[in-house]
DNA sequence: GACAACTGTAACTATATTGGTTACAGACGA
DNA sequence: TCGTCTGTAACCAATATAGTTACAGTTGTC
């Protein structure tokens, strides 16, 4: 969710969106996106403004956001966890198995990090291009839509 | 809890572990151990007999177990998902991002699968050695201890 | 200055997933 | 045939996440 929102942002350019319709498109509350832009703006991946004309938009620009910066800024835990209570400390394996476990669990984490730090939000908007070429409409190939004008739903 | 299990039958050689040794050990149910010892069994990783003198052991050797034949085992799905609800099918982003994130959770899926293609059962044995050593017992530096014997408890 | 349209946030509800528990049928060795 | 296991169903509890309602505070506009 939080990637289909930077992409819509980034998709928009410069100009600020309103929670409205960022909920529109991913299909959810506002409330819901407003609580997950918070998260964004407290790593500076977007910047907010309150009052009537108010708004959301990216804080860099596309290529400078990586999914790695979202992930870290929506997600506090890695992909795998421990044993949700810890095993016997009177079993040799019990005892030590979360010591290996992390190990194993930081060499995922890295691999995952790897991957997302090298997707950036413009990397995003260059492969949806072509979907929406194909997908939206024949009759205006080139032109971009006005992704997020209320008329649109 | 899986890795720990299948750690717990290496340890124990060819000696089969009842439900009930194993949940001591990761300190749970052991319906719960049940129900994943059946799920390893539909992947071949472990073998299990019914009756009095019944339990489970590995099906292969440690070195021929990896953690990725465990991820298969017991999880169904990648380490991430789309949106639990679908996008809105009218904007250019929503009805086509599920795609362009598709691409991304293979990556994401296929470099965690890569880490955990690498590490063997007897690897992690390996890694939990030393630390047993240290933590166990300065009585017995060398000696592999009783594991499960439900006296240790 | 009053109003309308936003964001930020609290509090609550709904849903899904996972783990834990009880119970019991069936397998199997002694 | 009895005791001790596994396999499995059914249910309960805990947790995490998403969705909802409500409202205070901010800001442009008239």
């Amino acid at each position: 969710m939080a990637v289909h929102v930077l992409t819509l942002m980034a998709w928009a350019d410069d100009e600020s969106l309103k929670s409205e319709q960022v909920a529109e498109s991913v299909n959810t509350n506002p409330v819901v996106i407003r609580r997950m832009l918070c998260e964004l703006a407290e790593s500076k991946l977007v910047v907010s403004q309150t009052g009537s004309t108010g708004g959301s938009k990216l804080a860099r620009q596309p290529e400078q956001i990586t999914l790695l910066d979202i992930y870290q800024a929506v997600e506090s835990r890695g992909v795998f966890s421990l044993h949700r209570h810890p095993p016997n400390r009177h079993c040799p394996v019990g005892v030590n198995i979360g010591t290996v476990l992390n190990q194993v669990l930081d060499e995922v984490d890295s691999a995952v990090e790897g991957v997302l730090a090298n997707i950036t939000i413009k990397d995003v908007v260059s492969r949806l291009k072509p979907c929406v070429s194909t997908a939206v409409s024949k009759r205006k190939p080139a032109a971009k839509q006005p992704v997020l004008s209320a008329r649109n739903y």
